[in-house]
DNA sequence: TATTGTTATACTCTATAACTATA
DNA sequence: TATAGTTATAGAGTATAACAATA
């Protein structure tokens, strides 16, 4: 019986879920939510694809994305560009404006991780990383996983 | 230049937002949802507060706790008891039903953090309950904080 | 007049089902 | 008939405002 007082599945939870909510603040000043930047991180990976694959890749029922992309394209973000081969499916892209507004959210993104690290050493950080690396490849995590809130 | 190459705040979210999704599917086993073990979990470390005291504690408008407790004062887990002084307040308290039921969350807890982090040995466990500890008082975060989603 | 608890209402987010157009 | 995208509808969760009882 030597457990730590709290669990550290619970400050994992807790401590994650402070960083995604400080995230969301930190688009938001971009006037984007953590929905439309993971459309838009996943359309910038691999562009042209279909909204129904990029449904999936979401996890998320394809009817979500109608009224995603219509806000990110009325906004000049994001195109949607006809396939000549099937005229039913949509080939989904970054318009300059988009990839230049991703440049924003990346920088964003790398200041939020020192802000939220910023109490660790060099050596701790590296640590840290690859514990949470670790456990996230155990649990069936991948890389790019958008599932379950959060950008 | 030597970042890892996906921030560790974002592994921090997404491998949070998978331990918060992971507890709620083991606590719904017992029909129970993540603000209602919350609020079981503050009845239950600081029992005979009023409605109002327990809000501001949870962060929520104290409208949320009426069909809160009302739920889990007829399944017969909590009383609303009258304070003789004041008769407007309530003085919450579990019942005896409401204890058993918190040693089941509190085993479903602890089995819950050896699944998460079943692939690290005794040390590394320790490491990363350090290294969260470490961030979650620089981001000021309290131990039995349930702001921001989760139990 | 101020405060506790309650009710009523509205708003946001998301999911389900029905429709169209293309194949 | 099957599929991509769309629209319409409904449900869950949450917040705001108005109300009754007590102080």
């Amino acid at each position: 019986m030597e457990a730590p007082p709290s669990g550290s599945a619970f400050l994992l939870a807790q401590v994650g879920a402070h960083a995604a909510m400080r995230f969301t603040e930190r688009i938001g000043a971009l006037d984007l939510t953590p929905p439309q930047v993971g459309l838009l991180r996943l359309v910038a990976s691999r562009p042209g694809q279909s909204q129904q694959a990029l449904a999936k890749q979401l996890g998320t029922p394809a009817t979500r994305l109608v009224p995603l992309v219509d806000g990110l394209e009325k906004r000049g973000l994001i195109e949607r560009r006809r396939n000549a081969e099937d005229r039913r499916l949509y080939a989904l892209e970054l318009s300059e404006d988009g990839r230049a507004l991703m440049g924003q959210v990346a920088r964003a993104a790398a200041s939020h991780d020192r802000t939220i690290t910023a109490v660790l050493t060099e050596d701790e950080r590296a640590t840290l990383h690859a514990l949470l690396t670790k456990i996230a490849d155990d649990q069936g995590l991948t890389p790019g996983d958008a599932r379950g809130r959060l950008s």
